[in-house]
DNA sequence: TATAATCCCTATAATTTTGATAGGAGATAT
DNA sequence: ATATCTCCTATCAAAATTATAGGGATTATA
């Protein structure tokens, strides 16, 4: 009925992934995959648009990764899904209706608001529920 | 991001034309189109999926048409996308994270409390900003 | 009972989106 | 040099989206 593609569920695995290594050495692609299990190739795709959205920042070369663009605080849900596909559609609707108007902006809002959730948060539920990070210390 | 098909959009509008006139005689598809600017034999398929779902019932014949199937109070806008959509897909989600797959199960249940909005309430709104209907009396 | 109006159902189709693969150019640490 | 990365473009199959078309079944009414 509202569908996520997986564009956007690898997009924010992946971005999930950098925000826990923030501060560290970058990511390899090939890293994030296996450890999400998302295809390598497609990934890369994903990445690419990431770090034209700025969301990523990336190092070419032998030692090369990617790396969150900046503090895992000030990136949400919403920045990496509207750099993957674009603003929503949904508060536009033409209509001879005012009030389906109205519904459709007022879901969007509820939607975008939950969305504004910071990666941090993430990173936090996450290390909670594991308690073990990869990158402690 | 999150969108929305014109199907859906259709739907509700349509699904609204009968909440308004619940009570009176079936609407023709015909009319719906006009009125909500759908493409006529579009909205015919979206009304046959609506009737299959028990949403709206019809009548055929030279005075049929469609009728919502009970009363606009117990018809909610999530019911309407269920049945011209199906299943929500933001919930599953494979993948290592549990503080993803627990974002994305919240984020479902949100959007999914908002769509729980009975279609009277879309008939009341429509009547405030309206405060004329065509089926007054 | 003929007729016009209406729903019912299936088929078709153009366009776009989705989800992915492939190959090679450019950069870099060692 | 070489191995290892990112970067970028091309390609592609399958599915979804957004319709259109035509005719059968049903019904009120003249």
């Amino acid at each position: 009925m509202i569908a996520i593609s997986m564009k956007s569920k690898y997009g924010l695995a992946a971005a999930l992934e950098l925000a826990l290594a923030y501060g560290h050495q970058p990511l390899r692609a090939k890293q994030i995959a296996e450890i999400q299990s998302i295809p390598h190739k497609f990934l890369e795709a994903v990445l690419l648009q990431l770090k034209q959205g700025h969301i990523v920042s990336s190092f070419r070369g032998v030692n090369g990764g990617y790396q969150l663009a900046r503090d895992p605080q000030s990136i949400t849900v919403f920045d990496v899904l509207t750099v993957l596909e674009g603003p929503s559609n949904i508060a536009q609707f033409e209509g001879k209706s005012d009030a389906l108007k109205q519904f459709w902006i007022q879901t969007d809002q509820n939607i975008t608001n939950n969305l504004k959730t910071p990666l941090s948060q993430l990173v936090q539920q996450h290390l909670q529920t594991q308690n073990i990070s990869m990158y402690a210390i």
